[in-house]
DNA sequence: GATGAATGAGGATTCATTCAT
DNA sequence: GATGAATGAATCCTCATTCAT
């Protein structure tokens, strides 16, 4: 029983390393064009066992999105959650972000995301109503706590949401996408202190239209 | 001797509407997984009369940048430049904006460029040095001037002009990618006209810090 | 009834342009490889022109054989019936063929057949029994004759004859082939001097086997 | 870690196996006409296999060069190093001749590189100064020695060389293009001791021109 | 008669997936 | 479990041939 145990951690493990193969393969080339030779190349095993692991290339996909969306939705919604006042959520946010962004995966994955978004519609709806707007529908709460308890003036948090959340959106694409090797082109800590700054500045004010 | 069996403009037309089918195969199903037969049928044609107009696959993306992305460039700039202040050219481009996502390709070639940067990274880095910089740049000098006539105190024009464009990223993005069907799931006038507000708003404030 | 005349002329000179374009075609690139597209280019008219005078790829192969194999080979086989001496017509004979290899279309001809006999083995087996065979038998009889005229003593004619031939078709398949550019690399018409001294005097001493 | 599931030899044995295959099919339809679907199907591997041992197309062309050219020029080569006497290696030379014409594959490849020296002129150009070439020197040099040992008087080695050699090329153009079947229409040994008999008689008179 | 735009069958090549070792 | 050889469906692209102008 205990053999059992340990197996089945090395076989998460390698998973695991396959998972992260095909994310740089997918970010790289694109759903359709990647090879999955080169996905097995990349984590050193064969393209046979590549497929004791995963059944298809579509599994692959799916087992991206389930590997690395899922923690990081978490992981925001509990911060929203958490937050005692607008202020100190927007505060603790904009700090988290650029850190997400510069160093995490998730640019690839929205990415990856956004490319094959056409070929996989499913995986795409799925991911928008477990993943996005769970997390979108966390922020507009946190406005709602906050305008009812006189923090905030917001007087539409669904669309003030995706204010905030915009720039995230633009950097993890801009990292993406633009970015030559790893030179963003622009400070991405100083933007969000920005957004931040302009964010604070517009919670009490939103009345006054 | 030889007449021209078909006028240039209509050999014009025809080059625009292999374009537009291109635009929709791409942006159904990403550059690598469309079909150049499915874009001949879609346009009426045969195979063969799609590479008499087009001589590749690759061509036809080329094709497709040029037509649609260098005339929105141009007309954002020529907004920007425009400009009698900073704050109008808010208004203007925020009222612009919606129009473009919602009925417009853009949010489609976006997509298509984000999804095929991997396989395109020449054309992706053309796009981005002739086509976004400049925008970018045409933004940031707007703010440079309102902040040299005293109109606005933005400490960080570059980084400013970012926040700016980032909810059309994020609509773009939405619109191609979450969107089911038409919906998107919110009222994209209103996104800007509170992004207009908060944008405004902050014009003046940022000197605060 | 006279216009008729000259515009059945002015037809058979365009069908001769038209065959000497697809005999450089055919040499350059093989028949399978030769595009239609580039044998009209080559006489400045168009491939719907071209289908006017020729029904298919097929029928200007054909044409071209008929073209530029026949009358050659009535030129050498006049040549053989005319002689008065084996002597006298193995001189004019390698006299003229490094005239015929130098400056004419036979090389390009025989490489085309060659290279194509596959694909049209009627057309080289007609070839075989119409051009080549009719030419191999009046050299043969050529010795034939002189033998029983006591003038040599050649104990096998047939054979003596390819004998005869291989330095043209080495030549010929020399300059279509290995020739870079015109520059043969050796001295065709010392070639065949040698040639001819060779055979005159092997005219003589068959019989000492 | 990785077990080669296949053997070198057996590696080897299989290309050898393509190449044979896409001798035939180039042979019998030229390059430029042969289907990699049928040159797999001679060999009973599909299509896919094929590309696992030659990349394209070209690639078997090349292969075919490498494997048949090579070692009957090393042999031809070696046979007139060898030779103590002019006389003694024309003997040897041309009883060689009519067997590697019969049995062997020399005249397939023969027809191979005239039909498709348009197409590969670097192949074929390759062919003619690693393989053509150094054969002919060697034969020169032989004629050559004999000359300075008193053997023979050939005032043009370089010439002689070529006479000695058209009946080759003739009698594997003859096979490859004309026969019908295995039936050539003459005796080939005949030919050749015709051929050997015309020459030797022919080494001392050279002079008398 | 002449043109060249249009067609679509045909062929080279790639790559996800299977399976014998 | 691991491997990589083998497969063949799928797709880009070419080009002989047709036909409306």
């Amino acid at each position: 029983m205990k053999p059992r145990a340990i197996s089945d951690a090395a076989k998460a493990e390698k998973k695991n390393s396959i998972l992260l193969a095909a994310l740089d393969e997918f970010y790289e080339r694109g759903f359709a064009a990647a090879r999955m030779d080169d996905i097995a190349k990349r984590c050193h095993i064969s393209k046979g066992t590549l497929y004791l692991y995963f059944n298809s290339k579509d599994a692959l996909f799916n087992g991206l999105i389930e590997l690395i969306a899922k923690p990081k939705q978490q992981q925001l919604i509990g911060m929203m959650n958490q937050a005692t006042s607008a202020q100190s959520a927007l505060v603790t946010m904009t700090e988290f972000m650029p850190v997400v962004i510069e160093q995490g995966q998730l640019p690839k994955l929205i990415k990856i995301l956004i490319g094959d978004s056409g070929v996989f519609p499913e995986v795409v709806q799925n991911y928008k109503t477990t993943v996005i707007e769970p997390a979108l529908a966390a922020l507009s709460q946190l406005f709602h706590r906050s305008n009812q308890s006189g923090e905030t003036q917001i007087d539409d948090p669904e669309l003030f949401a995706r204010l905030v959340v915009s720039p995230v959106i633009f950097s993890a694409i801009w990292k993406a996408v633009f970015a030559s090797g790893d030179a963003l082109g622009f400070d991405l800590k100083k933007l969000f202190r920005l957004h931040q700054k302009v964010l604070i500045n517009s919670l009490h004010i939103d009345q006054e239209k």
